[in-house]
DNA sequence: CCGATAATAGACATCAATGTCCAATTATCA
DNA sequence: TGATAATTGGACATTGATGTCTATTATCGG
């Protein structure tokens, strides 16, 4: 139902939200999430075309949430690069409808909404906290690269 | 966020289910739905090899449906032509979560279930019977083709 | 049986989604 | 200033979704 680059979309952000506000580069964001990187490196560039994420070259440079986790939702990540296109008018074009939808196409347009208020009302600091077994994407917390006010190169191994 | 296939899957046996019990001809469906009437008989092939609908050679034939429209949901449409998956693994294959899902993808899966349980829970007669001032996929009921008990062939003009 | 009607099957075309690769560009550090 | 790190951009490949076309098969009426 959802696209390939919507879920590597998402999981991206939840990768740069966990490490906020701290940049990653697209490598590290590749292994973390599992997701080619060839690939990210195209979906990244979407995100910051929507200004979701902000980039930064050279050493010491990466990929960063423009918002804070708990002001970003997911649905501004979904619509930045797979949008959720409500149904406006009638696809059939029918003139007798316009914007007054028959009862499929409300129907439909009504699962859309639901989909939509869900990810709009859910922030990444919700997906973060959320307490359940499973930490998002790993199997447990992984160690914050970089503290917050330091230095912000150490090696990964 | 919904396929195009559904989308002509939904018009096609919602005309269907405003003809049952009567057959329709893919040509008649396409005409009634606009959808391109090739294309259509690749999607009847479809619910057919679900057994959504039957289908008849010849003259007189058609594809008419196989339930009632009372007692046949949009999902059982939607899963015919493209099915909606549910995340019942972790995406990542970590072992740590199985089907213990992380909170993004517990929430993608939500998102999936409750679409789910939107579309089986609505027959094709609920959208029939829908109070809106819009008919569904046209401007006014079309007239019958043909009477329920009545020999079936009626020129269309 | 014959001819008209209608679905069926398969080949083919087109386009967007997904994925890969590499050169160019930019930023930082020593 | 040069070396290195990192994004950026473009070309290309692959696959699936969408769409078209034609020949074949099944059914019915006469």
């Amino acid at each position: 139902m959802f696209s390939q680059t919507v879920e590597y979309a998402l999981r991206a952000i939840v990768h740069l939200a966990d490490q906020a506000p701290n940049p990653c580069t697209t490598e590290q964001i590749a292994k973390a999430t599992k997701v080619p990187q060839a690939y990210l490196s195209k979906v990244l560039q979407s995100l910051r075309q929507s200004s979701v994420v902000h980039s930064q070259r050279g050493i010491g440079g990466g990929i960063s949430l423009v918002k804070r986790p708990d002001e970003l939702s997911l649905l501004e990540v979904v619509n930045a690069v797979d949008p959720i296109c409500r149904i406006t008018t009638c696809p059939l074009g029918l003139k007798g409808h316009g914007a007054n939808l028959c009862p499929l196409h409300r129907k439909l347009d009504d699962a859309m909404k639901e989909t939509e208020t869900a990810f709009g009302d859910t922030t990444l600091a919700d997906i973060l906290n959320s307490s359940t077994s499973s930490y998002p994407l790993c199997n447990e917390p992984v160690e914050r690269l970089t503290q917050l006010g330091g230095p912000s190169i150490v090696p990964s191994n």
